[in-house]
Parts: C-alpha cells; structure tokens; sequence
DNA sequence: AGGTACGATTGCATTACATCA
DNA sequence: CCTGATGTAATGCAATCGTAC
C-alpha cells in the first residue's frame, strides 16, 4: 500500500511490504490513518489530522540549533559520532573488519547472531561510529544521535515506505553512512512510536465521542421527563377532544386522530428514531412541540414512541 | 534532578522455505 | 510424487533499557 506524497501531509499511512501482505499479524493490516472527524466520522477507520513526522512538531529552530549542537560536538571531536566516515565505511565494509558499534549486548545475543549470518554480515560489523568500544575506555553504550541530515533522509524514506526491503535498507545504510541495523531500528522505533502517536490521537477521539454520547443520553432522558410529566399533567387531558369525536382506526383498531387542531406547528410524538449513530452528529437543541392529536402526524398506536423511549 | 526523546536490545509471534519420514 | 511434521531464518512488534539533552 503506498500513498500519495500529498496524502501525507494531512495523514499517515502505515503501509506494509508486498512480502508479508499475507500475515495475519493485526500489525500487518494495512492502516489508513486520516483522522478528519469532520469527514470521516467513523470512530474506527479513520486518524489523525497530523503532520507526517511528529518530529516536525519540533520547531525548527530547536531541531536546527539540536543538529547544531551534535554536529558543533563532532566536530569538536574531530569526527562525527554519527556518520561513520565514507572512507573508512567502505574500507571496513571491504576488510570485513569489525568494529562493534557501542553496545555491549549487540555482539552476543539471539539477534545479533541471526543478522551475522545474515546479507548485512559485512556492514553490520562496520562501526557508524568509526570509534571503538576500546576508544571509548569503557564497555558503557554511548547514545547514537543521528545527524540531521541523516533524519530527514530516513523521515523521507519513511515517507514513502515505512517497512524496507533488505535491499532499500542495505541502500539507505550505504546512503547514511549507517549499519543496516541501524537503519532498521530506525524504521521500527518509527513505526512504534508513530503508533503510539497514533493510539493517543485515538484516545483523544474516543474520548470526545463518549463526552458527546453523554450529553445526548442527558439532554434524552431529560426530555423523556418532560413528556411523562406533560402525559400526565391535566392540561393534557383538557385538550383531549371529547370521545365522541374520536374516530377508530380501521387498521390497528384504536382511537385515531381527532378533528385538526388549531396548532399548524404539530408534529407526531412518534417522529421516526434517526437511525443515524448518534454520536457523531453534533448535539442540538431540538424543539419539544407536542400534540399528540395532530391529525397529520399521528398514523397508529400513538403512544407507543414514549413506551419504547422511556 | 527529573522528564523527555530516541537509539538499541531482548523476547516472542508469524511467515516462508527446506528437509525428512 | 505427494503430504504433513519439524526446524530454521527472516522479519515485525511490544516492552524495556540506557543515554543525551
């Protein structure tokens, strides 16, 4: 599933390989995220009006003055921690040669001896750091900021996939100056954290259907009130027409309508339930005009309506 | 000092594929 | 040759850790 680049302003796509388009994985179920309430009501197909990063939501500045920072840092240093230089990427990448990147847990372990195995054998042992854990002076893992160019290539990248293919992950790591790893846990932290992004926006919105859900449950059973007690006031019975007039229904067999009223604004107390969610239709005040002997509106059985409501 | 962002690790689930009885 | 059971690799995700800011 691959969405329009213009698409992604306005939602975010969680799309998934061809490959596993077969799993049964819920994660793996395309994912339309295009929350625009206004648009698409529904609570459940929808998401959110967001910017495709929410990094963007970063102001520029502090981005721009961050990847200052790092890149001020570096070159402090002498070298980018970032970005394993070209040169000696491709040197190493040729030799084999292996540089463990920081992590003490990342040379041992289920994963690590998988990928070792793995086509991301060679880059996978080059260093994106270009500095040993020996350099350092200590086994500690130092944190990896990525620079910002190397953000907005992978952002772009995500842009437009968000699952890579081992060879766009083997390209984008060449591209980067990173390890295929890297890369790769690089789009699964996007992708949790986009979904985590996600699941609050979802909250949010259910949480505003339920607030909606329950004023209108208070404004119904409130006018369920008003009708009980105007049903059994006296005046209702005082303006009930003398049976004499009344005339039976030939179809259910009960009292009909009466004579017509001098009210022309009457309407049926058993107006038609709207069959639309409520929920989602914005909550207004409604008008409670009542003549239950309104001779247009009222057809059969007419109190049934305020039996089934109450 | 505490909170947040984010790169990295670990464990598990699922799928595809190979092998074997 | 076909088929079901089993093992393995690849990949994704959730949870979590650890570090930088």
């Amino acid at each position: 599933m691959v969405v329009d680049k213009e698409d992604l302003g306005l939602s975010l796509s969680l799309s998934f390989p061809e490959k596993r388009a077969t799993a049964t994985n819920s994660s793996s179920s395309p994912l339309q995220l295009n929350l625009m309430p206004s648009a698409s009501p529904s609570p459940f197909g929808h998401l959110l009006q967001q910017k495709s990063s929410w990094t963007d939501t970063l102001p520029p500045s502090d981005r721009s003055m961050d990847a200052c920072r790092v890149e001020t840092r570096a070159f402090l240093k002498g070298i980018d921690v970032n970005r394993l230089p070209a040169a000696t990427a491709d040197a190493e990448e040729e030799a084999g040669v292996s540089s463990p990147n920081s992590t003490i847990s990342s040379i041992s372990g289920k994963r690590s001896e998988r990928e070792a195995n793995g086509e991301d054998h060679e880059l996978e042992r080059a260093s994106s750091r270009g500095i040993s854990d020996e350099e350092d002076g200590d086994n500690s893992r130092k944190k990896l900021r990525l620079s910002k160019d190397q953000s907005a290539i992978l952002e772009e990248s995500f842009k437009e996939h968000n699952t890579l293919n081992p060879k766009q992950k083997l390209g984008l790591a060449k591209r980067l100056g990173l390890r295929p790893r890297q890369v790769e846990v690089w789009f699964q932290n996007r992708r949790a954290r986009t979904k985590l992004k996600q699941t609050e926006v979802d909250c949010e919105y259910l949480k505003r259907c339920c607030e909606s859900l329950t004023e209108e449950n208070r404004r119904l059973q409130k006018e369920v009130q008003e009708l009980r007690a105007l049903k059994l006031s006296p005046q209702f019975y005082m303006q009930m027409t003398p049976p004499t007039t009344l005339t039976m229904c030939p179809s259910c067999e009960r009292v009909g309508a009466p004579p017509p009223s001098s009210s022309s604004t009457a309407v049926p107390i058993s107006t038609p339930v709207d069959p639309r969610p409520r929920a989602l239709v914005p909550a207004h005040p409604r008008p409670i005009p009542f003549n239950p002997w309104a001779t247009t509106a009222i057809q059969h059985r007419p109190f049934d309506a305020l039996h089934t409501r109450s």
